[in-house]
DNA sequence: CACCAGGGTGGTT
DNA sequence: AACCACCATGGT
């Protein structure tokens, strides 16, 4: 109820988020999963496109560059030297498998575990890709994600982790309105609910949960 | 100048 | 299980 209400309400105030990751391949979007840790999308494209304009962006060339010279191209994105090691593991692991085309093959929640073994893939990460890359109906949860729904819940205990995507699978259903909805909150997260003064500039209080605050710390 | 951004990991209490 | 430091660039 709650998941389809909301929905709803950050389409009125945002509008409709189609194409909102854009991407050429289910293997760019993996690699840009990994590149947009911690960082804006901006920096995250600015490394992307570099590796397409130096023809690293395959699990073939990946896998083959130095490390150093990856962690050259990649440098915008930030933390460029982890995160060259972990691209390199991810274009192995996608050689080893025998490509993008038999991890598509594989159950959902097998791939869930496959990608949680990579290094750097925790599980926000690795419900991004799934969902995003392969098209499966799953909730990215992401610090947006717990802020909005821990003001929702106030001054209930903040929802968990887990039931906040089954939730959202009951209530939304398909994979496109899912990611569509990710897309939402954290449309809304950057442009309305900020982090420290918690919404002080929402036209929708009532999802930012800003009308029903006790002057608590809510971030 | 301080703060934040579409996290994950390893170590400490 | 809850904290903590660390990784590092680029925009505001």
């Amino acid at each position: 109820m709650v998941f389809a209400d909301v929905f709803e309400r950050l389409r009125e105030q945002h509008g409709s988020q189609e194409s909102w990751w854009p991407a050429e391949s289910a293997f760019e979007i993996m690699v840009g999963a990994l590149l947009v840790q911690r960082t804006t999308w901006r920096n995250a494209a600015a490394a992307i496109e570099r590796l397409r304009a130096g023809r690293q962006l395959t699990a073939e060339r990946l896998a083959r560059i130095e490390t150093a010279a990856l962690s050259k191209l990649i440098r915008s994105a930030g933390f460029f030297r982890v995160k060259a090691a972990r691209l390199q593991k991810l274009a192995q692991f996608v050689l080893s498998v025998g490509g993008i085309d038999a991890l598509k093959r594989l159950p959902t929640d097998e791939l869930r575990t496959q990608l949680l073994e990579l290094p750097g893939v925790g599980a926000e990460t690795a419900d991004a890709i799934l969902g995003y890359a392969f098209e499966r109906p799953v909730l990215v949860v992401d610090a947006y994600t717990r802020r909005l729904f821990t003001r929702l819940a106030h001054p209930l205990p903040a929802p968990t982790d887990t039931g906040l995507k089954e939730d959202a699978i009951a209530a939304l259903g398909s994979t496109q309105r899912l990611n569509e909805f990710h897309a939402l909150v954290i449309a809304h997260g950057q442009r309305c609910c900020s982090p420290k003064p918690s919404c002080e500039r929402c036209t929708l209080k009532q999802i930012c949960g800003w009308d029903r605050d006790r002057q608590t710390r809510l971030a």
